[in-house]
DNA sequence: GCCGATCTGGCAATCGGTTGCCAATCGTTG
DNA sequence: CAACGATTGGCAACCGATTGCCAGATCGGC
């Protein structure tokens, strides 16, 4: 028994490959017992004796035992995983929502996979069929999809939609409304008449909410609105949008989301434009950024870390739940304005028009 | 043979759970042949007559049958599942890198598993071990880990890592030395003598280049240089960096990265001190914001998307090579610096001092 | 038409755990 | 001290794929 790697010695010659692992079988040899016994020394630990389950459990240290996540996902089905799709990786809105729906997993003992789905509805629904027995359910963070085919992918996988709501199917959404209306009402009250919303992606859902609020809210304050677009929701987006913009004869803009406004912005600085002297602007999604751009931007801000969280939770909720009990369907948080130099008085108002 | 789901019809009365999956076993029956050939005809084509291989193609394709990767895993060993490891989710810094191991990732047909270390290296640590068997290999991207611990982890799995060396495991590094000359020149040509280096966490590998690579340029210009920190990497540790530089009486500083530099900048503002005018600042890491903050920073670059990206083919080159082949053990990809509006002339320089 | 090489597809073992079932053991009680 | 129930641990089947080995079929050459 002393002799042990001849031959192909993995630690000598060749490349240094993985090691074999350590299976519950060894264990179970050195420990004196059962396959068995060692599986439910960590899985069911009030089926085995306090003493034999901590020598067990002593022994799996020692040997730096690490049960095989496949082979644990084979007879069991749950593989301990959730898959977070998002749009756009590199959108700084996503950030925090992935942060959060990451630590939520992690603390609950469940690994994250990741995907990047480009705004692409198609590549969204590849993706979770491909993921589909990988995972134990999804995250779909502002998806693309149609309403229809989620309600399709719901049917052979447990999900939870983030920023978007769906029959029947449970979601984590922040809810724009009230924010918006303050927002029409900062705008209203610094005198502006005339508003135009930089739509998004078509598919998006808040991008219909969003433009949804803001018309009842111009409406009830009695100012016109127009929605031009729809544009990428990139900073390269912002160029078209703010010559849109400025040529729609708007006082004041609202863009889809912060990366669009920022956008605006920049192009507003090339093309003279002052930000908020002759033109007013404000975004969706308070992002990294939206700070400490110039002008720092008016925002409506989402709590987007505690949505994904939420999602997570909601996930969760549906996996361990016990079949005939009933999860709540859905957790709705509210968004805030944060109101920065990017809006001002709107321009050709007397002075002293309305108070800010 | 016509009655199934009798009994507890998951379709009927409870709460829609996930359908049986359609197994191997399932489609063999459908298609009159042996599992074994159901699972050639997908794995090893060549070993089945077209004509079988496509029917059961067909019939796979017709009952939605997809392979459980826990299953397929158990006996190969082959998750085809990568872990990507970073300190800091919400930095913009890793969200291209991400985004480039991504698609790298997905492109080779694998998944990837992202888990923030929260700038803990116990955390890291632990994050390898637990995830040791659920994943072919990790990429390690600005790993917080002691070098002794990294050979460790290096023993016992396949890892690459991302702005590290360490003998014996293969790395894709932004090389910030060029660069850094650059900068210092740049400078000095605009008539700094003394600067300052804001540092970033003690275990950052690309911290200790980058204030190595500072020093012998100011040596090189003669110029004197000073390090200061560190400081914790994000926004919020400018403030403290910000007083500490205008304190050292440095008239350019350069910060470990742009989250800290734009911290400074900030602060800066707050203080009342100018920027350039008053005072010079750069960072390190061109990430999204670096361009529209006020004034735009000077930044040395890093093509952070192609280093996630090589970092992911070294890792698959690792996993896919047949033993006996040697692969390349690291790529080095080279920074440039992006002069902008953060970076001007040094105070007090006579006019004309030296040319721009 | 016979023989051997090549193709093709099936059988069964295997990967590393989980879990239903049963038998052995133990302590308790009358 | 016998009988009984509760506790404990082992046996073995199973999860869904992969793959080595073998047998039967097919084909070509002579």
């Amino acid at each position: 028994m002393t002799e042990v790697n001849t031959g192909t010695s993995p630690g000598s010659a060749g490349r240094r490959r993985r090691p074999p692992a350590v299976t519950i079988h060894d264990v179970a040899r050195a420990a004196g017992v059962a396959a068995s016994t060692v599986s439910r020394s960590f899985s069911r630990p009030e089926r085995v004796n306090v003493r034999t389950r901590e020598h067990v459990r002593a022994v799996a240290e020692q040997l730096n035992y690490r049960p095989n996540p496949a082979a644990r996902a084979l007879p069991s089905g749950r593989t301990e995983t959730l898959g977070l799709l998002v749009p756009d990786i590199t959108n700084p809105f996503f950030f925090d929502l992935i942060r959060g729906a990451e630590r939520q997993a992690s603390a609950a003992g469940y690994t994250l996979v990741l995907s990047d789905t480009e705004e692409s509805p198609s590549k969204e629904a590849r993706t979770v069929e491909q993921l589909q027995r990988a995972v134990d359910g999804f995250v779909l963070a502002s998806s693309r999809l149609s309403a229809g085919r989620i309600r399709e992918l719901a049917a052979d996988n447990i999900l939870v939609l983030i920023n978007r709501r769906v029959a029947g199917v449970p979601s984590a959404v922040a809810d724009n409304t009230d924010s918006t209306r303050q927002l029409v009402e900062h705008l209203a009250s610094l005198g502006h008449r005339r508003l135009a919303y930089l739509g998004g992606p078509r598919p998006s859902w808040s991008n219909a909410q969003r433009w949804e609020a803001l018309q009842t809210a111009a409406q009830e304050k009695e100012l016109t609105s127009v929605r031009l677009g729809p544009y990428p929701p990139f900073l390269a987006g912002g160029a078209a949008a703010a010559d849109a913009a400025i040529g729609s004869g708007a006082t004041a803009v609202i863009a889809f989301n912060s990366l669009l406004a920022i956008g605006v912005l920049r192009r507003c600085a090339e093309r003279g434009k002052r930000v908020p002297e002759d033109i007013s602007i404000a975004g969706y999604d308070d992002i990294f950024g939206a700070d400490f751009c110039s002008p720092p931007l008016t925002t409506v801000a989402s709590p987007i870390q505690d949505v994904g969280r939420a999602a997570v939770d909601l996930l969760l909720g549906q996996l361990t739940t016990h079949l005939g009990r009933r999860e709540p369907h859905g957790v709705t948080l509210p968004c805030y304005l944060r109101i920065r130099d990017s809006t001002g008085r709107a321009p050709g108002g007397e002075p002293g028009d309305r108070a800010v």
